[in-house]
DNA sequence: AGTACGCCCTGGCCGC
DNA sequence: TGCGGCCAGGGCGTAC
């Protein structure tokens, strides 16, 4: 399931073939994927003919910048797949490929999506932060202390406040679940119960796990797979996502398994107080 | 404002 | 072999 690791890496992976690259045009096979405003006619019309002036990530959200008022928007869900197809080789598309951007050079972009909570849309790049309304960037230089220290002054249980995308942008169950286990903080805890250690703890967690995962290309646990088709390593890596049951890296303890808001959550019951 | 829950959706897995 | 039932969960909407 992409999170902020995986979109990162695809995001690398893409810029380096598509950056500078005009767009033919874009062609989507499913159109309920194209969800808010705008209909699917409307982002094939508003990305034609235009040039990918840069790949970003906000969050989860992979960003094509236009060279125009746009930016064409990708989320991937929880199957989301975006796969650069090589020109020289034939168009492998599927039953579960639902947008294709062809590139002038005949490159192509296949958003593959098997559950089809994803979507594609374009929005004007003046309201693009309103539009995400997402929370900070934790891999930015202004996520410090202190400004995680601000999103955690309220009452939501840490784990729900770290997966909550309107306070950190980016981090979904997978990562939520391994960096509070890093932390050594119960992911039940209420955030404005953390003592200023324990939220220096998290700050350190939260950069330390996110980059590791990046350094692996991300994890790999069910349908991810990076632009080129490659999975990702940290699925190797885990301290306590999916392990429960398995003994704590640490002390031994079984890892334990409960639901929380109905996603499943895993932590050492010894390590994290 | 937080939380709980249902919905969207499909492949994979289990039990019979 | 096949089929029903359940599970995974990101993000959104709704009810409390």
């Amino acid at each position: 399931m992409p999170e902020l690791p995986e979109v990162e890496t695809i995001k690398r992976g893409l810029r380096k073939k598509v950056k500078g690259k005009k767009i033919k045009a874009v062609k989507v096979l499913l159109p309920k994927m194209v969800r808010r405003n705008a209909s699917a006619k409307e982002v094939s019309s508003r990305a034609r003919g235009k040039k990918v002036v840069e790949i970003k990530r906000r969050g989860k959200a992979l960003l094509f910048i236009l060279d125009s008022p746009d930016v064409l928007i990708f989320r991937l869900g929880m199957t989301g797949q975006m796969l650069w197809s090589n020109p020289l080789s034939p168009l492998r598309k599927d039953k579960y490929t639902h947008v294709i951007i062809n590139f002038e050079n005949s490159e192509r972009i296949l958003f593959r999506d098997i559950r089809q909570f994803g979507e594609v849309f374009v929005t004007a790049e003046c309201v693009l932060e309103e539009t995400l309304n997402m929370g900070i960037e934790p891999l930015d230089k202004d996520f410090t202390r202190k400004t995680l220290a601000q999103v955690t002054s309220s009452p939501m249980k840490i784990k729900n406040l770290l997966m909550d995308q309107k306070k950190i942008a980016g981090i979904g169950n997978i990562y939520a679940d391994e960096i509070l286990f890093e932390a050594g903080i119960h992911p039940l805890k209420p955030a404005c119960v953390l003592k200023s250690k324990e939220l220096g703890m998290l700050h350190r967690a939260i950069g330390s796990i996110l980059n590791e995962a990046i350094a692996c290309k991300g994890d790999t646990i069910g349908q991810y797979r990076d632009a080129f088709g490659e999975r990702g390593q940290y699925q190797n890596y885990h301290r306590v996502y999916q392990r429960g049951g398995d003994p704590c890296h640490r002390c031994n303890t079984p890892v334990k398994r409960i639901k929380l808001s109905g996603r499943s959550c895993h932590f050492c019951p010894s390590c994290q107080k």
